[in-house]
DNA sequence: GTCTATATATTGATAGAC
DNA sequence: GTCTATCAATATATAGAC
């Protein structure tokens, strides 16, 4: 393998996660893939196999890297709380998915569709996402640090609210007046998840002052 | 216009959801389109010019059933609470997307493209969904029959929620064992984000206490 | 209103030279 | 590893007969 060919493997992923991104996998084709990375059209055949496969390989390296990450959360966290560890895979999975927010739309949207792909994916990653974050809301409970809720509704609250401004970005900033990428943004709606996470997760005898503030506080969304 | 062509139209209209929702507009063929509905190819040129104002007209179709049914809510409610009224929006936007659950799927899948209709669609209904759910959080807030929360947040907490279902109905099928369109679940949903509803929009003279809600809930179904 | 036939363009993928 | 040239398949859309 020559040095160069790492550079047109990376150049032409990172060009098809842009198309992929605005105009979806179907309103892509290879031509413009290849002008948009300025290499020949037959190196993706010859990197990737075909299309289809270079969706494939671009959707595995995000999900492993997520997963990288959410291991490294658990590792740091291991002695402190559930609540703590609850919110800073959290945090993380915002943090990752705005970083790679164009991969992380468009993976959502071809997720929409039926094909096999599609539940591959959602029967490996997905799944592994909701298992992660039960575990901890169900140990939390048994700790007795939690009350003992609906972990699945919970968890699927906690997606429909992480998933939805990086699905629809476009919404915030047209309809809400929001930069979804912007720091301020994953600050403000890490914040806003916890108070979330507090709310239901809030055992009757912990009531604490800091909290109480927090819940003012929100208001600069 | 003769007796067969609005059955025609219809029967267009009907394979292109059914197709479009589950390969998406770009990954449907016209051709596809002509064979599900048993129609000719050249009658959907004929009746929407081509494959896009077929979309267009699908799209603008979902959009103004939405609305009619959220005007009706309006003004059975308006002598009621604020609370109640929200409470019956959300209600409704529900069961209008469990009813067109294909449409629906299909339009937020093609809103997350880039693309001149995309973001008509959400500079005209999306805002005009933000608007009215907004409104209500807004009059609720001056009779003080809410407290003085953050109404943007809460919107786009609420829009999260109510979309993710339809949007990933597989991710609730395959990794939560759910079936979205059932009258369960969609009795669930509403319930869960009155739940929410309620935890937020919660007085502040209102001391918490187990009893208490069911003062607020005569607003619910 | 419905059909056949066809024009025109574009698609993904690869064989074979370098 | 990279390129040119090209194939075969398929796309949308329409003109014109009925």
């Amino acid at each position: 393998m020559k040095r160069s060919s790492e550079l047109t493997k990376v150049k032409i992923a990172q060009a098809a996660i842009q198309l992929f991104d605005s105009q979806g996998f179907d309103g892509t084709t290879v031509r413009q893939i290849a002008r948009q990375a300025e290499v020949n059209i037959a190196l993706i055949s010859y990197y990737f196999k075909n299309k289809k496969g270079l969706m494939e390989y671009i959707m595995v390296n995000y999900y492993e890297g997520l997963f990288r990450r959410l291991a490294k959360c658990k590792d740091q966290e291991e002695l402190d709380s559930c609540f703590s560890l609850l919110a800073h895979m959290v945090q993380e999975i915002i943090n990752y998915q705005s970083e790679s927010h164009k991969i992380t739309r468009f993976i959502h949207r071809e997720l929409s569709v039926e094909s096999m792909l599609g539940r591959e994916i959602m029967c490996i990653y997905i799944k592994q996402i909701k298992h992660d974050l039960s575990s901890v809301l169900e140990e939390g409970i048994i700790l007795e640090e939690f009350p003992s809720i609906h972990v699945d509704g919970v968890v699927m609250n906690l997606l429909s609210m992480i998933y939805f401004p990086y699905a629809y970005p476009q919404i915030l900033r047209e309809v809400f007046y929001i930069e979804p990428i912007s720091e301020p943004f994953v600050n403000q709606l890490t914040s806003d998840l916890m108070d979330f996470l507090r709310r239901i997760l809030q055992p009757v005898d912990d009531v604490q002052g800091e909290d109480k503030l927090r819940n003012i506080k929100k208001g600069s969304l």
